[in-house]
DNA sequence: CGGTGGGTTGAGGTATTTCAAGGCTCGTGG
DNA sequence: CCACGAGCCTTGAAATACCTCAACCCACCG
């Protein structure tokens, strides 16, 4: 476990910028860096800001009383995350690796949403993405084989972080497989399987960086 | 099967009337029947029209392309389903029971929203409800054991439309299993198991109305 | 009445989990 | 510079929760 008690934001940046596309208006916006392992909210706290990561990784994630996890949602660089209605945090938001993350104050968003039109489609757009990805989501859980889970987790990667033909994964096989609703091993044993059918290949030794070879026969197993 | 192929809507009532809170404005409202298992609307069509269940019950379902289900939800009095952002629907909705439903269409309400902030926030609301229910969603179907998801089902249905202390369920064992990522037969013997440890009892033979005996007991499933 | 649409229950099969062991990498401290 | 532990990943073997297949029952309806 790394040490960080509550250290939040831990180190300060401080740069003023623009939120992506929520267009310039007189809100706060400042940068913070969270260590990696280190909780940047909690489930059921008060919602104060809402993030945009800048670099790294986020995982957000909810807990059964006896120590269950669910991942709901990775969040990459660009995403936007922690955007809640009601004034408290639906789930647990931590950095999977080093982080630095452009924060906002809700309530001064909040204000501007209630007279800007554009603004409060602009949340609506983003509430809707979310939401079209829970949905997809549900349906991998409720109904997908390990192998497809994992299939259809590559192939998402492979969307949203490539670069250079090779998938850099931040998170570990744990993180995965509370994503997919598996445990490590099964995730670890798909993950061979392809392997050694000869969909994916393994760049290093680390079993981070994944190339994908063969995206037909993948998404063939992405129903 | 019943027999209707497209009908849609089946039967016309036309008594326009106010939508929910969507504050009455200059929207087109109407209002229909459709039959018992019929499509009101199917994955990736267009999504005209916007539906509020005014009585009866609807589910909202995705089908892998080997049949496989996953129901997303269940709609009923007075839900508001078929909100989308995009201009397609995303899941197959059909309508459980003979069902009413009072509709608008979308590019009008739409329209309205790009020049009434209430409203764009009104539907902000709206989305992040079904985002919340989504987000619980995921975790049940990817961390709860079959008692679980029957416990927090029932108690998810006690809160919606009981009636007199009877939950009336007007779906069957196969939807209740498709919403829970179960077999309907692992439905059955969870709601034998609870009824056999006194949580909960049938009324008549039909064993689609149901009682519960022990709410405290039945949250204890529900983690 | 016969058929159809539910629903329950049993027996057996299987995908995934659980438990366990071992290997690799990397950072830290002697 | 090497040893050591921690974190991470893989792989095997055994256990199990859930699924599949099948039989049967009941209510309802034309």
């Amino acid at each position: 476990m790394l040490i960080n008690v509550n250290a939040r934001p831990s180190t300060y940046i401080g740069k003023p910028a623009e939120f992506g596309e929520l267009s310039g208006t007189n809100v706060v916006l400042s940068e913070f860096k969270y260590n990696r392992g280190t909780e940047i909210y909690g489930e059921s706290e008060p919602a104060d800001y809402i993030y945009q990561v800048l670099d790294g990784a986020v995982r957000s994630h909810k807990l059964l009383s006896d120590g269950r996890r669910q991942i709901g949602a990775f969040h990459l660089a660009g995403d936007i995350f922690g955007l809640e209605n009601g004034s408290t945090h639906r789930f647990t938001a931590e950095a999977i690796v080093d982080t630095n993350v452009r924060l906002m104050k809700r309530r001064s968003l909040e204000h501007v949403a209630e007279t800007d039109v554009l603004v409060a489609l602009h949340l609506l757009n983003m509430t809707t993405t979310s939401l079209q990805h829970a949905e997809d989501h549900m349906l991998l859980l409720g109904r997908k084989t390990s192998l497809e889970r994992v299939a259809a987790f590559l192939l998402e990667m492979d969307r949203r972080l490539t670069a250079a033909g090779v998938i850099a994964l931040p998170m570990n096989r744990r993180d995965i497989a509370d994503y997919l609703g598996l445990t490590l091993e099964t995730v670890s044993r798909a993950l061979s399987h392809l392997h050694s059918e000869g969909m994916l290949g393994f760049v290093g030794q680390t079993q981070r960086q994944i190339v994908l070879l063969d995206r037909t026969r993948l998404a063939e197993l992405d129903l």
